[in-house]
DNA sequence: CGTTAAGTTGAAGTGAATCAAGTACCGTGG
DNA sequence: CCACGGTACTTGATTCACTTCAACTTAACG
């Protein structure tokens, strides 16, 4: 089983140009808008579209802007000087990319490259605090995006902080991913769109860590793959893989 | 150099409460308030004392209440079911403490337990998020807050999952404890509340590995410790020990 | 002054990284 | 159609950093 990623990368694009291209505005963050509120909105952003691949901003460079992503995916990472990298997650249409460092000036504390070809939104930071004092409303949803980007690095940490052995580590993140999967007959998938490397790279652990602690998981039948989609069969089975 | 940790916890208490009795009103959440606003603050807030050693509330508990840290400090950190802990930071007077878990409506992210004595004004998670509504001001400063709950997060999830050696972790940790420090004249210096062990459990080592690594410092003359004040001495060759 | 917690230091054991040598798969172009 | 190069994945052997265990010293506090 080699994950075809490659492939999917370029496959999944068209579905997703499809099925998002028009009804992006009932996002989290535009749905509580009114209509005023979104023409200032409109006003402000500019709009723009990027291949695979591109670096929308680095750790480290100092905030300039807002991003809200509409289309596509977007890998957050950290990179350390040494070439080594850790995997935060991967955006989803909806998300606002660098409220953190909008808020408190501080530079980004994560990198965000594209994973398949992305229409973004981007106001200048400036702009985006104006558009907020305007329309308090858009303070909750933004309030909500910054809690959900603080919990997914608590998850992260206690993956990483408390997990002891790889085993763990790896029983842990498919279990995350699994939680916003979908169900299906054999039990809840979902699709990886990472590599073994990277997977690697969200837990710290080397390819070839992956690869057998992979096999070993899939040799007690506790999850399957089909290509470059993963099914849980044995999620209690998965779930004491975490206490070892 | 045996660092009297317990002594200093209760030592330090004195001269806190003498310095921010009076003043907690200054502190970044009520700066900016209006006076009504302070009032309708304080209406609706609850304060209370707690001793050394407390848990205020802890990970997995449904969210229910905000607390703003008035005096004393707070021992941040998540547990596993196996008694393993990771220690996320410590928090300070003027902190606001479960903003995340308020906005989300998810569980507590972390465990807060006292440190030192503390004072507490604490409010309903409803009643906070109504004083919001009413106060768009505080806004600011909230999403501020959670920002930096987030940087925190960030740091932490940077010396764990891209320092590879233990040395690495550890002078990650002790630079990132001198930035918040002050200054002084043999170099900046700070004091750490922490036994070797929690300093162990801030970075996923073992108790052992911390003494071994701070004896080795002290021996290349990098870091020098008084009781439990830290003198950075050599912050290039600290920055060095990162790279490794 | 005895008890308890924290810190030190050495020796042994081990999990995972690294190194190395493969195989499988995809895309490209002859 | 097949030879080609590139990338991802697989799998075994070796090595090493850190944990664990154990014995000990030091400090804190009633």
């Amino acid at each position: 089983m080699t994950a075809k990623v490659s492939k999917v990368r370029k496959a999944v694009l068209t579905m997703k140009q499809i099925q998002l291209r028009c009804d992006w505005k009932v996002g989290p963050f535009f749905k509580p808008l009114s209509p005023e509120a979104l023409r200032d909105f409109e006003s402000l952003e500019s709009r723009s579209f990027h291949g695979a691949n591109v670096t929308l901003f680095a750790e480290q460079q100092t905030s300039s802007r807002v991003l809200v992503l509409l289309e596509g995916e977007v890998r957050l990472s950290m990179n350390s000087s040494e070439g080594k990298r850790l995997i935060l997650g991967v955006a989803r249409p909806g998300e606002i990319l660098g409220l953190s460092s909008a808020f408190s000036g501080c530079p980004y504390e994560v990198t965000a490259e594209t994973l398949f070809p992305c229409q973004i939104a981007s106001l200048h930071r400036g702009d985006f605090l104006a558009f907020l004092k305007h329309n308090p409303v858009a303070y909750d949803t933004v309030a909500l995006g910054l809690s959900l980007d603080y919990k997914r690095a608590c998850e992260r940490l206690r993956t990483l902080g408390l997990g002891c052995t790889s085993h763990a580590k790896l029983a842990r993140l498919l279990l995350e991913w699994c939680a916003v999967g979908k169900e299906s007959g054999q039990g809840p998938h979902f699709t990886v769109p990472l590599t073994h490397r990277e997977i690697g790279e969200c837990i710290g652990v080397s390819r070839e860590t992956v690869s057998r602690t992979l096999k070993e998981f899939k040799r007690k039948r506790l999850v399957d793959f089909h290509g470059s989609t993963c099914v849980v069969s044995d999620h209690r089975g998965l779930e004491s893989c975490c206490l070892t």
